[in-house]
DNA sequence: GCCCGTTGTCGAAGCGCTTCGACGCTCACT
DNA sequence: AGTGAGCGTCGAAGCGCTTCGACAACGGGC
């Protein structure tokens, strides 16, 4: 394994063939001989052949790469975003690319450079912001991309997400179904907010929206992260509005908090106040109680992601949006209506 | 930016000089006047001139790239995952190199299908077991690694981490300096210690060893993640050891449940009992109380594997092993000594 | 039996870059 | 004035691969 690389000219000379013909054994893009086939393979297979990449991707003009632009922004929970970055990481080794990871602190340079290098195909841009300076770099770029979310315009774009808008109204409709007529959301750092990050305002809008359609009375409200800011959050929220009976949290990092605190309030989870988290089911399923939720389905975006850039690489034509349908599961922290 | 990209030719032909001097000026390598490196700066900005890739690492037979192998592995804490991920993503950078990554899903195929294809230049590799198959695969690699943690055998490699033995000794010494006798550790997840990771056995090793040589009494536990299953530990703690007057938390993932437990068994923090974190800052300062911690300094583990990679690409010798010492931050969990 | 369309293989021309050797200068010394 | 040592620049030879056009060999249709 070390020493110099097995090239392709070895192996041609080694199953006695031209090197052409070993390139074309290799890509399918011309017919050849099952025994010619066989021989190559074989030959490939003893010497250990592995093609250089720089060299394929010099001559075929493509490097089999794609970029997956990860920064990493304050209030963001990280192991949803792995989850994302790995799905994308497999779903691309399916179609024979690996990843490139970009992340923020060379800001739009680092997409550019990227991309003007060949250094990389096409490019997956992750948690992307209502307005987003890199989305703008993105339209004038040669290379295809996917975003995974929604900017405020998304013309002219290729974008996966979960329908969080949905989401947020689907928990609505859960509880609202169990007869709850009074509900919080608890959502994001207000951080995350100012800074216009689609799937939290998105699942805002869609919470309240159904909060109105079904004749509800709902109140939203930032979540912050720490022990002591959620627990004062929901005494006052408690205090304030003494008939509620229904949560809404989407903070997979306040989920717990939330619990402890209104255990610290001595709040029983169901019978006082019923819980609806959007998060990871290991968190919910972790909870106690478990929690009711509607998970954001890292694999599938990022898979689906993956897919959409592979089309779009081969000049085929996709869907400029792509919302999942979310999907609530019911656990025990919403077994029951309201007293 | 889009249609064909800029080549070295046309950068030669804007500035009226020859291919050879404009990569002569863009690396440096040989001296170039500077009314001339100046002409083709000038061309290298005006035409937006970025060398491909491919055509570089074929030629160079480098491709400024290194692999960060990053297995996602159950009970490990993502966040400080990611930190190390980063650190290594933007130090890369400084060296003018880009990060491919690679997870696990390939197993020890991605590592050598990289390597071999000469995709990269060398890897990092993180998140080592004790006895990890990908190590053997290093060893036999012609491409340089370094990596993040050490297996049982650490020779023939190059290896970077916390110091995790003496954090752990830190610990029991700052305890011990406050007059607590009788100390507990709440380590990983159990399945962290059957796979043979390093750093939590080090750690205990590191406390155990302590406790010992300062002739105290201490129990070490593995820790599981759930708020019911520490509570539970915590709470059969405290039973059958009532005098236990100082723990010690080495597990990202429960420290808030650790301190939520001991709410809920009614014992103060840190008047009833002392607690010291292994986990990152902002973890230990958004605690109630703010933790007394040692941090794994993630960004400088990442940034000298980056250096070492570098300098053992440059043919440098390094040393086999790089143990970084910890630093112990007195925060309001241990202001007192036992009762 | 002749022509033509397939099928399978080959050789050669790049892809855009780095790097090596060559060569013409200019100067500091004899 | 003559010599040799840099210095600055150039041309050309690859790096290892893909892909295009060419061309045998082989049948099937007439």
């Amino acid at each position: 394994m070390s020493g110099r690389a097995v090239t392709i000219a070895e192996v041609a000379r080694h199953a006695g063939v031209a090197v052409s013909t070993v390139s074309y054994v290799l890509s399918g893009k011309r017919a050849i001989s099952a025994d010619t086939r066989r021989r190559v393979l074989d030959s490939v297979r003893t010497l250990g052949y592995h093609p250089n990449a720089g060299a394929r991707a010099l001559a075929s003009r493509r490097a089999n790469v794609i970029a997956l632009v990860l920064p990493l922004r304050a209030g963001m929970h990280v192991p949803v975003l792995m989850q994302f970055a790995t799905s994308v990481v497999t779903a691309a080794r399916r179609y024979d690319h690996d990843v490139l990871l970009l992340t923020a602190d060379e800001g739009t340079d680092g997409i550019r450079r990227a991309a003007a290098s060949a250094l990389v195909d096409g490019l997956v841009l992750m948690d992307v912001e209502l307005h987003d300076g890199r989305v703008d770099l993105l339209r004038e770029l040669a290379e295809p991309s996917v975003l995974i979310g929604f900017p405020a315009d998304p013309s002219g774009l290729t974008c996966v997400d979960l329908d969080f808008t949905r989401a947020g109204a689907l928990c609505v409709e859960h509880l609202a179904g169990l007869g709850h007529r009074k509900l919080a959301l608890l959502g994001a750092p207000s951080v995350v907010y100012e800074r216009g990050t689609g799937f939290a305002r998105r699942t805002w809008e869609g919470f309240t929206e159904a909060v109105d359609r079904y004749g509800l009375s709902g109140i939203a409200l930032p979540c912050e992260e720490t022990f002591e800011e959620v627990a004062a959050a929901v005494g006052g929220l408690l205090e304030s509005h003494p008939d509620l009976t229904a949560l809404v949290v989407h903070n997979e990092t306040a989920v717990n908090h939330v619990l402890g605190a209104l255990r610290l309030h001595g709040r029983r989870v169901p019978e006082d106040v019923a819980v609806v988290a959007i998060c990871p089911d290991d968190i919910a399923e972790r909870s106690s109680p478990p929690l009711t939720s509607v998970l954001v389905p890292a694999e599938d975006v990022g898979r689906e992601a993956v897919r959409l850039l592979m089309d779009k690489l081969e000049g085929r034509a996709v869907p400029g949006g792509t919302l999942l349908e979310p999907r609530l599961t019911v656990r025990d922290s919403t077994r029951s209506g309201p007293a």
